[in-house]
DNA sequence: GAGAGTTTTAACCAAAAAGTTAAAATTGTT
DNA sequence: AACAATTTTAACTTTTTGGTTAAAACTCTC
C-alpha cells in the first residue's frame, strides 16, 4: 500500500507536469487527482520543485537513450534512418506529450534542461555517427549533396513537430486520438520514402 | 505622451507573454520592465486576463493573414511553395517567439486559441486551395503521388519547428542569434530544393 | 493487540501575486 | 493661471498557492 501511494503520486504528478508545465501545475490538483491529500504529497516529496526535478530527470533518462539508441544502429544510411524514424515515432506515439513538455519548460528552466542534456553527453556520439555516415555517403555519391545539418533538422522536424502541434491539429481537423495515432503509424513508412526521394542523387 | 505609455505597456506585455506564457508572466515584471507602476497597468488594461486576451487576439490578427496570404499566390505548385516558404520563414525570422507562444498556451487555453482560429475561418480556403493544387498536379503527373496531408504536415514541420526548438538549439550548439538567423536564411532556398527533390516524379 | 508505519483531517502560516484605492504630483492644453 | 488628463506614490486588500503542523485514524506485521 505504501509504495502504491508513493508511486501513484509520482505518476499523477508526471501527468500534470508533462501536460501543463511547471508554472501552471497546482500541488492541490495533483493531490485531488491522485485521490489523496496535500499533506501526503509533502510527506513523500518535500516540495513542488523537488517533485518536478524528479519528473524532469526521469523523463530525460527515458527519452535521451531512446533517441540516441535509435541513431546508433548498423547498416547503410537509409537502413539507419528507417530504424530512427520507426523507433522515434513509436516512442512518441506511446508518449505523445513528452516533446511538448520538454519544449514548454525551455524558456523558464532552460538552464536546468541544458544541464540535464549536458549530463548525458555520452550519448552525443550517436548523433555524430549518424551525421558522419550521412556526410560519407554524400561524398561517395550515394546521397545527393546538401547541407547535413539542414537535413538533420528536417528529419527531426518531420518526426517531432506533429506531436508538438497535436492538440491544435486534432481539434482543428476534428480528429480523435485514434485518427492521430493511425496517421502517425502511416507516417513511419511515408517519411522514409519521402526522405529517399529527397536524398536520391539525380 | 498618454498614448505613448499605453502603447509601451502593450508592447512590454507582448514581450513577456510571448516569451514566457500566461502562467509565468508577472504583472509586476511587466510594470518594472516598462518603467511604470502597476497602478497604471490596471488604469489602461483592467486585468491580466484582459491584457493577455488582447495580445493573443493581436497575435492571431497578425499571423493568420500572413500564413494564409503566403498560400494564395498564383502560379505552379512550386512557385506557390517558394512564396510560402520565403514569406513564412521571413515572418518567423522577424518574430521568432510567436510559434512557441502559440504552442505554449495550447494546453492551458486551448479553447480560446481554437476559438480565435475558428473566428478566422475565412482564411481557411487559402490552405484548401494550396492543397488542391498539390493534388491536381499529382494527378497530372507533375508531382509524385503521395498523401497530400502528410506532405502539407512536412512543409509546416520543416518551416516552423526550427523556431520552436531555437532556444535549445542555439544553447546546445552554442550559436548566437545571428548564427541562427543566417541558418534560417539559408534554409529558405534549401527547403525549396529539398521539396523539389522529394516531389519530383521518378 | 502492540507498535511501526501510513494516511487523513483540518486548521493554519507565509509568501507571492493580482488587484484596489485615494491622494498627491506631473504634464499638456487652452 | 486654470483645468483636465495622466502618472506616481504608497499603502492596502484579496486571492491563490505552497508548505506546515499535530492529532487522530487507519493498516499492516509480528
Amino acid at each position: 500500500m505504501a509504495e502504491d501511494k508513493e508511486h501513484l503520486i509520482l505518476e499523477t504528478a508526471r501527468r500534470h507536469f508533462v501536460q501543463n508545465g511547471y508554472a501552471a501545475t497546482r500541488m492541490q490538483e495533483i493531490a485531488d487527482d491522485a485521490g489523496i491529500n496535500k499533506a501526503l504529497l509533502h510527506y513523500y516529496y518535500r516540495s513542488k520543485e523537488k517533485l518536478y526535478d524528479r519528473i524532469l530527470t526521469e523523463t530525460m533518462d527515458f527519452m535521451v537513450p531512446k533517441i540516441a539508441g535509435a541513431m546508433i544502429s548498423e547498416g547503410t544510411f537509409f537502413e539507419r534512418l528507417e530504424k530512427l524514424i520507426e523507433q522515434y515515432i513509436s516512442v512518441l506515439i506511446e508518449h505523445p506529450d513528452i516533446p511538448f513538455f520538454i519544449l514548454t519548460e525551455i524558456t523558464q528552466r532552460k538552464d536546468k534542461l541544458v544541464a540535464e542534456i549536458r549530463n548525458r553527453s555520452h550519448h552525443f556520439p550517436a548523433a555524430q555517427s549518424f551525421l558522419m555516415q550521412m556526410i560519407k555517403e554524400m561524398e561517395e555519391g550515394k546521397l545527393k549533396k546538401m547541407p547535413p545539418h539542414q537535413v538533420f533538422l528536417n528529419i527531426m522536424s518531420m518526426t517531432v513537430f506533429p506531436f508538438v502541434v497535436r492538440p491544435v491539429f486534432t481539434t482543428v481537423f476534428q480528429q480523435d486520438e485514434n485518427d492521430f495515432k493511425s496517421m502517425m503509424e502511416e507516417r513511419k513508412k511515408f517519411l522514409l520514402e519521402f526522405m529517399k526521394g529527397a536524398l536520391k542523387p539525380d
